[in-house]
DNA sequence: ACCTGAACACCGTTCAAGT
DNA sequence: ACCTGAACACCGTTCAAGT
């Protein structure tokens, strides 16, 4: 930690703090305030390397992409279903690693060289399941959107528990209003497995990409 | 204004200034003091209604949901396609209505009455397809968590324009590190019609729920 | 060139009073 | 029962100085 302090002050530097900021005790933590004593520094002294909050919050997304970028990132001896599902999973370990900060990468679009090679992977696996040119930058989105949006979901809380009121619920099932639950009773009650739900999902958007094909 | 001022104080007044200030400041301007303000009173006195700044912005999604879910979702004489193809354009209509607070929807699961009425109607619309029991809420999560995540990638930018650093996508084309990228260079030029994309990911979702049939 | 310090206009929330 | 006012510990950012 006093290390830490003592590296000289750069760019990398502050958002890194930011980022451990947002790990450790939330978003709305990462302040220009805090981010500064974490770097040893006047709040002011960050202007000078990020530009304003927004810039330091873009910034984030950056070295997010940065570290779900890894080498390992590559086609050789892959086929385009594995490769698919490697970025898929990728998308929720980043939003397990970064929680909070996640939410992030829906303010931007993809700029950064990371983010271009990143999309550039996905392209060329759906050029390789046999993807028409014209439908593959269609298609990225739709694959990308859908596994950040699961995601999200996860680490936000729209899947969660939910303590749904049961008197609101009984009154509702009373009414007829909501048959459909009525019906499938036996599987909301069951705990949902996240993991396998994502797997059958991602299956699901392979076998369209598989039909998309010339 | 001053005759909304008067109204008597109640969580649904003080719900709705907020709702109406997100949409006219943005987001971040929903502060207490502002809701307050609105309302006519001390930001003291939101507190008896709301509890607190969280309870508040999970009111906004009530109230988002509620102007979300007209009586024309029916049933009556409506295909399942064209019930799905509802939800969808509702959900990115939301996101336009409420640009800012839309993104609030991923904080919460879906408890209220409202919500569940809507949850409902899709997994109506997925029994009536012929998916099987077991699968209706898995591919209900599917179509919704796509429809919000294209939504809210809209409005929060993550589709914008973006400008990327051209020297930079120069030297990446040059590294040859994007082939896809240059392959596809002539569809990438191209300005982005969001509206049929989007129509376009709606009808592949559909066949993969006509495909999910017994 | 790089950093500090004071100041401005904001936050959410607690607590003790008021009526 | 319902609301106010002062106070506490925070915000992002400006501007003028310091070294």
């Amino acid at each position: 930690m006093t290390d830490l302090e003592r590296q000289p002050l750069s760019r990398t530097a502050i958002l890194d703090a930011g980022l451990r900021l947002a790990d450790e005790r939330g978003l709305a933590a990462v302040s220009m305030r805090a981010v500064a004593t974490e770097v040893g520094v006047t709040p002011m002294a960050l202007y000078a390397y990020v530009g304003s909050k927004a810039e330091l919050l873009d910034g984030l997304v950056d070295r997010m992409l940065g570290e779900y970028l890894p080498e390992s990132f590559t086609v050789a001896g892959i086929g385009w279903p594995d490769r698919l599902r490697r970025v898929a999973d990728g998308a929720r370990d980043m939003a397990r690693r970064h929680p909070t900060a996640f939410t992030l990468l829906f303010d931007r679009p993809a700029v950064t060289s990371d983010a271009v090679r990143l999309v550039d992977f996905v392209y060329q696996a759906l050029l390789d399941a046999g993807v028409p040119d014209a439908h593959v930058p269609r298609l990225e989105r739709l694959f990308t959107t859908f596994c950040l949006g699961y995601a999200l979901s996860e680490v936000n809380g729209r899947f969660g528990a939910g303590t749904v009121d049961p008197r609101g619920r009984r009154a509702q099932a009373a009414a007829g209003s909501v048959p459909a639950h009525l019906r499938l009773a036996t599987y909301l009650d069951q705990a949902v497995d996240w993991d396998s739900e994502f797997e059958a999902d991602v299956e699901d958007l392979l076998a369209l990409v598989a039909r998309a094909t010339v």
